[in-house]
DNA sequence: ATATACATACATTCATGCATGTATGTTTCT
DNA sequence: AGAAACATACATGCATGAATGTATGTATAT
């Protein structure tokens, strides 16, 4: 083989990166050779190395490529309005859910984000990705309900950090576990029910139904049998991600 | 060296899963050699694959013994009784929280599942066993609504199915979420406002504020920018794990 | 004496990184 | 316009290291 020309080697990168994204998804990313990839992309190693630095690098280009799109749209979408942000976040969540069902790219980046790469080592700059996915998603959603609070449509004593958090911890609670057994549920009809009634619930005045935690009931909680393993001995607070 | 005592090989043991267990978290599972978790728990190989078949059935091992406690308090815990079933899961759900912010075991074993293990190939099992857990608790809780219900505890027009995935989805979301972000909220406090406030909010009648999805909405979600690199290629519906 | 609880040694496999080969596209000079 | 000069887009081969599984040695508890 020789020199192809310039679209062509752009369309062997596209190849190795749709090879990876398929790959990582079926294998995991550890158990993906950078052989496999260049094979089922129906090139060699060589390939692979002249387009991407190595592995990490091919792993960060396709979950940008998969991602990208979404962020993208996470900017400028066909959004009910200004003065409506309890209806944009609806929205732009239930886009979200939507991809995740619909989109087999944003689907299978999902899933191997979730279930199909460990986020230590090399990976561990993947991980700081979604951290700061996290916190940026969080801010917007945080952003949105403060908007309403201003324009009337959210009791003032909301706490919007803690909505915010509740909101993120939902429907990612629910992507979670809809992709890790789809079987379970429907993503679209139960995710809009949900939250719907989510964010509903945060525009009445929700009277807390719930005594606060006895003193007993709170000991019970550190005392229980799940919790009397713990060990003096290493239990350090850092989750050693900086080795 | 030679033959050990019984309680010392009980030792060895248990020093291998620990061993398994701090490196597992530390360093991933496919990044983590039995060489290196023998030489942690101070003997060789030989030892481990005296103890476990291979390296699969150590981390079973290891996982069973991180999570047994919980699933036995699942049982019998000190549940404030069978007339008050929201209360019961309250605190079902709280214990949860708590052994995952304050046992580092219970922790540990949470942080690999969630973000240090590829759950393919030998480890799907291991995939497995996160279902039927997951299908465990939601069923557990979705009973809980119904003796609620019964009891006169919630509106007869609740959806339990729907409100049980919806809490596990709420409540292990925080769970990913603060392990993910440790620094991002505190578990306990945010989780049992959360927590509350969602139980809360079942029992009274919460109007739907949001108006039906309109045509218009429906389809710009499938046109979304987002959604249009779906393919036609390789869009199968399986995800891969019948290898 | 014998099964036990390891240690040691060995064979095999396999992924990575790099070094180099090579044929062709592309540019530049005239 | 044509050809040399060069950069490109890979393929191939090798050296290295590391992990696994297994086979076997061995000293001791029972």
């Amino acid at each position: 083989m020789a020199r192809r020309t310039k679209q062509e080697a752009q369309e062997t990168r596209a190849r190795l990166l749709d090879a990876a994204e398929q790959l990582f998804h079926e294998r995991g990313v550890s158990r993906t050779s950078l052989q496999d990839i260049a094979q089922a992309a129906g090139v060699t190693r060589g390939a692979v190395y002249w387009h991407f630095e190595d592995k990490v690098q091919l792993f960060n280009a396709m979950m940008e490529r998969a991602t990208m799109p979404l962020e993208e749209d996470f900017e400028a979408s066909v959004s009910p309005g200004p003065d409506r942000p309890l209806d944009d976040l609806r929205l732009r969540l239930m886009n979200v859910m939507h991809c995740a069902a619909f989109n087999a790219r944003t689907r299978r980046a999902f899933e191997i984000a979730n279930t199909r790469v460990e986020f230590v080592g090399e990976m561990a700059t993947v991980r700081e990705r979604k951290v700061a996915a996290h916190r940026e998603w969080t801010g917007h959603n945080r952003e949105a309900f403060e908007r309403a609070k201003a324009l009337g449509q959210l009791p003032a004593e909301v706490d919007t950090q803690q909505a915010a958090i509740g909101l993120m911890a939902l429907v990612g609670g629910l992507l979670h576990h809809w992709m890790l057994d789809p079987e379970a549920f429907d993503l679209i009809e139960v995710g809009q029910a949900r939250l719907e009634h989510y964010l509903s619930s945060l525009t009445v005045a929700v009277p807390n139904r719930f005594a606060p935690l006895t003193a007993a009931e709170r000991g019970a909680l550190g005392r229980q049998p799940a919790c009397s393993a713990n060990r003096a001995e290493d239990d350090r607070g850092d989750d050693g991600d900086d080795h």
